[in-house]
DNA sequence: TTAATCCCAACTGAATTACTTGGTTTTCTT
DNA sequence: AAGAAAACCAAGTAATTCAGTTGGGATTAA
């Protein structure tokens, strides 16, 4: 039940871009650096966030990413489901309805997939970027103070 | 963030041997039959089930498994964080506290695993066996009435 | 005694993970 | 025009996990 880097370092680069939203495009050297992640890998998943809208890119020098969209937009559930698809725990439960059991309408451990898949649905597609970022801001505020 | 068969299978076993609470003990191969599971592998799972104090078991002729607790006493997290570990998203937030970061303090992509990890355990904890076989009740009582 | 059953250890093919390597292309700056 | 900064692309890879299989042994009821 774990996610793989993939879900845990492209939320952590998409957070990284939304903490320098309007600020033009973001070189992903600059990103890898911050997050620790390799780059070359991080490019590849980048790819995957570009594919599916969720980021721009600009070539060339001085380029980089940037948000498709703006923080408040953009949900943890709609990055985590580019990069891991589904957060379904059983194929059964897939969203799209993909994988079809004969079992299915009198399974119960289907219920209890269903439920698992619900509560991880209402956590991911309720925090969008914008409120990681506010979060930071709380914490970085909280962390002055005590100084 | 898929479970593996273990979890799965390892679910489907538990709450078989839940439908028939009582009745002594029930061979694994019953089990795999009524699943569609190779036995073989099962045997692996029950295993860790056993080790785990999740059931017991009686060898030779007309043996068989049967739960070490009565089915309300057993929930379904008990039996997933035996074969699948933790129910949580990334390392950073694994119940035992393994894993440290040293930026622990203001991650912010913790505080959305952590939510994440609540909500499923949430989940897993309040769903006993003898809520499956209740469940299981109803929907076949349910069955039959459409008739 | 024999058949049913649990128990145990090792092996295996396929897939996935988490990268790395080695480029090419585009564009800004000088 | 040259050089450098960046995105883009394709392939390879070592390690691990997955989902079993194989081939036995030990225990016990009938």
């Amino acid at each position: 039940m774990k996610l793989s880097t993939k879900g845990r370092y492209g939320l952590k680069a998409m957070f990284q871009l939304a903490l320098h939203y309007g600020e033009g495009p973001i070189p992903l050297k600059n990103v890898a650096d911050e997050q620790n992640i390799s780059e070359n890998y991080l490019e590849q998943l980048v790819a995957v966030l570009k594919k599916n809208g969720l980021l721009e890119s600009v070539r060339g020098a001085q380029g980089g990413y940037l948000l498709a969209k703006s923080p408040d937009e953009i949900t943890v559930g709609n990055i985590l489901r580019v990069l891991e698809g589904d957060m379904a725990p059983a194929d059964c439960v897939l969203d799209n309805e993909m994988f079809k059991c004969e079992k299915a309408e009198y399974c119960v451990t289907k219920l209890v997939w269903t439920r698992i898949r619900d509560s991880i649905d209402d956590v991911v597609d309720s925090i969008t970027l914008q409120d990681m970022v506010d979060e930071h801001n709380t914490i970085m505020a909280n962390k002055k103070l005590e100084v």
